[in-house]
DNA sequence: TGCAAATATATGTACGTACATTTAATGTCA
DNA sequence: TGACATTAAATGTACGTACATATATTTGCA
């Protein structure tokens, strides 16, 4: 469905603006259909996200500031995501025996098993992005690429 | 930059799964330089939206459920919005005589002046999406369409 | 008429984000 | 060594989002 459908607006400035309005819509709409299908297994996105670069360490820990440099939102608040982990039993928290200032988080079984559990329900396969050729999706990365040009 | 580059992750499962990181990134990257944008006039990009709707409805006002309706991101909370706009006196809140349930909203003088204000500062020209040819703003219109089709 | 359903908005709660500040441990160097 | 900067994480606050529930008003219909 085009965008001006979409969201009621049937004239944009000019197609540039309609552009960056479809792009955040877009990437809204993707984000709100995978957290819906976290959501039976009682994570977000940002919590799937952490336990994935755990599990890419495992059985070596992380610290929080491996997790800030590996997230796609560098700004969000990595300790939080971590204590909800923790109160779920997914990950644990121990301090660094090396540099006691830092913590070491490391994925439990039971988060181990959540992934994989997740990882085998195949939610994960259709993402919307699916809907495009290889050929389209080269398009689209460099399109993207671009837009980041030039701060 | 390239995505890879950007994240620091040279390797993705598939052109599919980096086009979709690539997809959340970008929009990210641009209303994180949108609301940097919009801090010095003390609006944050939501509170931006709904003056520009209510701008557009001058002078006859608005409900809550219009502005919903217009709203990118319908899931979130109109009400709370123009709770924050109204304590800046760029909004009042009545209650609408024909339908006491519903609320007329209307823009007030100041946040006329304040839309603008931001509006002659030009510093919503420069959007990022502006790096793209007439060619590529169509060819990224009609990829983000497509992302969407089929729920 | 009067009562249930529908409508319009507001409120509550859990979570995440953006950004500033705090606390604790470590490094540095005069 | 001892003061001072640096580093690592946690905490505080304001805001927004997602979703459930509450409150008030209006509508519809028995």
């Amino acid at each position: 469905m085009r965008i001006e459908d979409e969201i009621k607006q049937p004239i944009f400035r000019d197609e540039y603006q309609k552009a960056h309005i479809n792009l955040i819509y877009t990437s809204g709409w993707l984000q709100l259909r995978q957290a819906a299908m976290f959501k039976p297994f009682g994570l977000t996105l940002p919590q799937f996200n952490i336990l994935r670069i755990l599990r890419g360490q495992h059985p070596l820990p992380a610290t929080v500031a491996l997790l800030i440099e590996r997230m796609l939102d560098k700004t969000s608040n990595a300790s939080r995501i971590v204590d909800r982990l923790e109160e779920k039993k997914l990950v644990t928290r121990t301090v660094c025996p090396a540099n006691r200032r830092a913590v070491d988080i490391r994925i439990t079984k039971a988060g181990l098993d959540l992934l994989d559990h997740i990882e085998e329900s195949h939610i994960l396969d259709s993402s919307g992005i699916n809907q495009l050729s290889e050929a389209e999706i080269h398009q689209l990365n460099a399109l993207l690429d671009k837009i980041r040009t030039t701060g």
